[in-house]
DNA sequence: GTAATCACG
DNA sequence: GACGTACGTGATTACG
């Protein structure tokens, strides 16, 4: 049969929302030889193989393609900037099994459609009008609603999880009107999954009321005035724009142009050896077994999972327990030309994953210099690409000559760029960000990834750090090659460019090896140990978006701060001769051991005690408490120490920072770093810049908007607080910000009964002490520090709390609990923070408890503005904005003057519906914004 | 390399 | 009843 026309009946396949319901439907399966995760390939193999079997009856179709969405672009986002934009990325385990369905598709000899720009969708829509108006009929294999609109006149749809039949009586029963106003319906009602608005406010079953009372959705809007209801009429005039383009969204197109004709859909018997070769590929054992059965062929020999023919079968798989052992630099290939690179390339695309690592010259991404590239695809066979190496030798200008044996840089980048840029491979890689930067800078942007230490992170986040050193010994079993035998340490230390390329493979391609095995031991331990999402939603979407913010950097004023170093160093030389006056001797002020001497031993003031390595304590506190008894010493030193830290760490250190070329201080985020969740900054921490007193502030002056932009900040208002009243239940606490109250004044007046209206300060002060406090894992012995009470005072503070808020109580003890229970602690969003110490005896068992209760109060803050950044740049695309700082509850923004409002208005916007739509907060979240020329005036 | 100190949320 | 603590970070300096 070839002709389509009267007779004929075309099943349309919709590929493409198969192999999500088979991703998620199906537990994470992986190949046995390599752990390529094959689980929805598995899924749609047997949904193809299902259907080929069921379709041998009289009912049997003459025709059949497999239809697949194709780029991310189509003309509704040219409609609608928004559509889809509420889509999560697509999880890594599933991207490289996307081009393996295509394969699959061609092994069973079917037809497989897909082309550039147009959603399934709209394909689908083409060739059942074309076979409909040629006399033939038509079932559609999906249960996706929006297909609904094509059923009729013909065209049936079948649910093949549900095995169930859909004809316009059944869309009419979900819709409640004939499949022809179903786009009526759809546009008035909106859907949350693609982000179509439709009109606030109503659904399915009032938009369908409406439909059959007007007709269609023209005479409604045109007779929208005759509504009864006076808010859906207003809501109808108002949004009626909205409604248009909603329907203009759902309104398949069914005449798209450049499909293969339907004459050539024909059904085909698959080749039997084809198919074969791709399901043992896959190894998937039962399903060759039956199709082999099925078709009357011999299923080719595949050898029990585990054993040594299973991986000699596989081709060139890894050894058993490859995971574990055999590293071995005799292995690691040294990439000299582009036939070996090329031939490296292929692999890669079989595979549809490759561990990638960058070698540089520096740790500092935006000063390192790319030395080379390693790469790997499966345990133990990993190559390294050496681009940038000199020789070691040099004149004595350190001038050094090109090492032989390279690449030209240009060539080898040019030809991995398609690879590492191609949306169908995943690259793998341990700390990405930072691969991430290096390529960026010579012109690669990678994507998508896979991050190994996140993955980690994600894991065992308070059971160990992520470092590619911890887990190769932790969890393979090995030692890495340490960096300073290739590099040497101190004097002597040499950077990678000067290494030799037969030492820098065997290290490089090491990393990428050890990376791989990693990933395919990590990989399928997210979705068993459940937190899969965590790392897919809060972790490695979070990678880009701090590797641009990095890159952009902030500008930073050096005359202000050279003008201030200089003024504060005057400062200091005065203050260390009237403390030396004043001691009656010349001392080094920064030692604290000299002045614990001078202080406890020469001046014999009381108060002087002796820590665990038999020094005096000479802490702030110890100092004020000195002070406060009227000695001049301790407070110049404290005025002393304060200038000196402001200098040392800020207004000197930070103009060593700027970066030479762009003017700017480029800070390193730490995604990994803190256990909570937190983000940490370094090489400049940027998270610390003063703010608390005055002087202090002027620090923050230097922080500067390039000529015509501002800055502005904006930070979430007590988010922890509203967190504990959020997780805790406290009603009182969660009506009070719904109120809007001053939650610490609130606090003040439950607890001592005193009014809102002319509240001492200083009551506000303690009340707002005990707020933190409780964050923290309050203890009497903490807040009488704090608040300089006497310890009993301060207990008598908490148990006033507690009888007044005793849901916060039991949130404590039940944490604490289930901290002992499992060994660690959740926040909202399900990050898990092991709590190993939780069964210690002695002081560990208390520090151990505060840290169980504050971590899912901090951790779910961090999870909160994790997901405002990483929605912000949808947010605000196409603004003259871009974010460049995050400390902690706060987001720093450079902005053209003209944009300041609008980006205030969208980021305020994400941000406030961070937790949204996967917690729904008892409590609003709340962001303040300032703008200003600095970071001062910003606050 | 570690401890003490102090900057931030 | 004693232990000895507020939670989470990073940079700098002194000192062994």
């Amino acid at each position: 049969m070839s002709g389509f026309g009267k007779g004929c009946h075309l099943h349309l396949i919709d590929g493409s929302a198969f192999i999500f319901r088979a991703f998620h439907a199906l537990p994470p399966l992986t190949r046995k030889s390599d752990g390529l995760p094959i689980g929805a390939v598995s899924g749609f193999c047997n949904m193809i193989f299902k259907m080929v079997e069921d379709n041998r009856g009289p009912d049997a179709p003459t025709h059949v393609a497999v239809i697949f969405d194709k780029g991310s672009h189509t003309f509704r986002n040219d409609l609608y900037d928004k559509y889809k934009a509420n889509r999560d990325e697509m999880p890594e385990d599933l991207r490289p099994q996307i081009p393996l369905t295509r394969e699959a598709t061609r092994a069973f000899n079917i037809a497989c459609i897909e082309l550039e720009g147009f959603e399934a969708d709209d394909i689908i829509a083409t060739y059942a009008r074309e076979a409909r108006e040629r006399g033939g009929r038509v079932t559609i294999i999906s249960s996706d609603k929006d297909l609904m609109q094509l059923v009729g006149g013909g065209v049936e749809m079948f649910d093949a999880m549900k095995n169930t039949r859909l004809g316009p009586e059944e869309v009419e029963a979900k819709f409640g009107v004939p499949p022809d106003r179903v786009i009526d319906v759809q546009a008035l009602a909106g859907d949350s999954v693609d982000n179509i608005p439709g009109a606030p406010g109503i659904g399915i079953k009032t938009a369908a009321q409406l439909i059959n009372e007007y007709g269609d959705l023209d005479t409604l809007l045109a007779r929208a005035e005759e509504i009864r209801q006076p808010k859906r009429r207003q809501t109808l005039i108002e949004f009626a724009d909205q409604i248009r383009l909603s329907r203009q969204l759902v309104t398949l197109d069914d005449s798209v142009e450049g499909l293969e004709p339907l004459d050539d859909l024909d059904v085909r018997e698959p080749d039997a050896e084809a198919l074969m070769a791709f399901l043992s590929q896959m190894e998937f054992r039962t399903l060759t077994r039956r199709i082999a059965e099925k078709m009357g062929v011999e299923a080719p020999e595949m050898p029990e999972p585990g054993s040594a023919a299973a991986a000699a079968a596989a081709g060139d798989a890894p050894e058993p327990a490859a995971l574990k052992a055999g590293f071995d630099a005799q292995g690691y290939q040294t990439v000299s030309d582009r036939a070996a690179l090329d031939a490296w390339i292929t692999l890669i695309r079989e595979r549809g994953h490759v561990a990638v690592d960058t070698e540089t010259t520096s740790l500092d991404e935006m000063r390192a210099e790319l030395v080379g590239i390693s790469l790997a695809v499966e345990p133990g066979s990993a190559c390294y690409i050496p681009l940038g190496h000199v020789t070691g030798e040099g004149d004595l200008l350190g001038a050094a000559e090109r090492a032989p044996g390279q690449m030209a840089m240009d060539e080898a980048l040019s030809m991995l760029k398609p690879v590492l840029e191609d949306d169908a491979i995943l690259k793998i890689g341990q700390n990405m960000k930072y691969d991430m930067k290096i390529l960026a800078r010579v012109g690669i942007d990678v994507a998508p990834i896979a991050d190994t230490m996140l993955m980690s992170y994600a894991l065992h986040a308070g059971l160990h750090g992520h470092g590619m050193d911890t887990l190769a010994e932790r969890y393979l079993n090995h030692t890495p090659i340490p960096i300073k035998s290739i590099l040497g340490s101190g004097k002597a230390q040499v950077t990678f460019d000067r290494v030799p390329i037969a030492e820098a493979t065997a290290y490089a391609a090491e990393d990428a090896d050890i990376t791989l095995r990693l990933w395919m031991l990590f990989a399928p331990k997210l979705g068993a140990e459940h937190v899969a999402t965590v790392y897919e939603t809060l972790e490695r979407p979070l990678v880009p978006v701090l590797a641009r913010m990095e890159m952009a950097g902030v500008k930073v004023d050096r005359d202000h701060l050279s003008r201030m170093s200089n003024a504060f160093a005057q400062k200091m030389a005065q203050l260390e001769d009237e403390i030396q006056s004043l001691a009656g001797r010349k001392f080094n002020v920064g030692s604290p051991k000299q002045l614990g001497e001078i202080l406890f031993d020469e001046m014999s003031l009381a108060g002087g005690k002796k820590g665990k390595t038999g020094a005096y304590g000479t802490g702030a506190d110890v100092l004020e408490e000195l002070a406060a008894q009227g000695h001049d010493l301790p407070a110049r030193v404290l005025d002393w120490r304060q200038i000196s830290k402001l200098k040392s760490t800020y207004t000197d250190a930070l103009q060593g920072h700027i970066h030479p070329e762009t003017g700017r201080v480029h800070t390193s985020y730490v995604i990994s770093g803190a256990t909570t969740g937190r983000l940490a900054s370094t090489d400049p921490n940027l998270q610390n810049i003063p703010v608390r007193t005055e002087e202090g502030r002027r620090i923050r002056e230097a922080f500067v908007a390039e000529k015509g932009n501002v800055l502005v900040s904006l930070d979430y208002s007590q988010i922890e607080l509203r967190i504990l009243a959020h997780i805790a239940g406290i009603d009182s606490l969660k009506q009070a910000f719904q109120d809007g109250l001053d939650i610490h004044a609130m606090t003040a007046s439950e607890m001592f009964g005193v009014p809102i209206e002319g509240m001492d300060p200083m009551v506000r002060r303690q009340a707002k002490a005990i707020n933190f406090g409780v964050i923290y894992g309050i203890s009497a012995f903490g807040l009488a520090n704090n608040l300089r009470i006497p310890r009993d005072q301060a207990r008598d503070f908490i148990d006033r709390y507690f009888e007044r808020f005793p849901g916060i109580r039991e949130y404590m003890d039940e944490t604490v609990a289930f901290a002992k229970d499992t060994g660690h602690v959740l926040t909202l969003f399900g990050r898990r923070i092991h709590t190993p110490e939780i069964g210690a005896k002695g002081p560990r068992a208390g520090f151990a408890q505060r840290a169980a209760i504050n971590a899912p109060i901090q951790g779910t803050a961090a999870d909160i503005i994790r997901r405002a950044m990483i929605r912000v740049p949808r947010a605000i695309e196409g603004l003259p904005a871009r974010m460049l700082l995050q400390v902690h509850d706060e987001l720093l923004f450079e902005v053209e003057e003209g944009a300041a409002e609008e980006t205030i208005a969208r980021v305020r916007a994400v941000m406030e519906a961070a937790a949204e739509p996967a917690v729904r907060l008892d409590v609003p979240l709340t962001v303040d914004a300032g703008r200003g020329p600095n970071w001062a005036a910003a606050h």
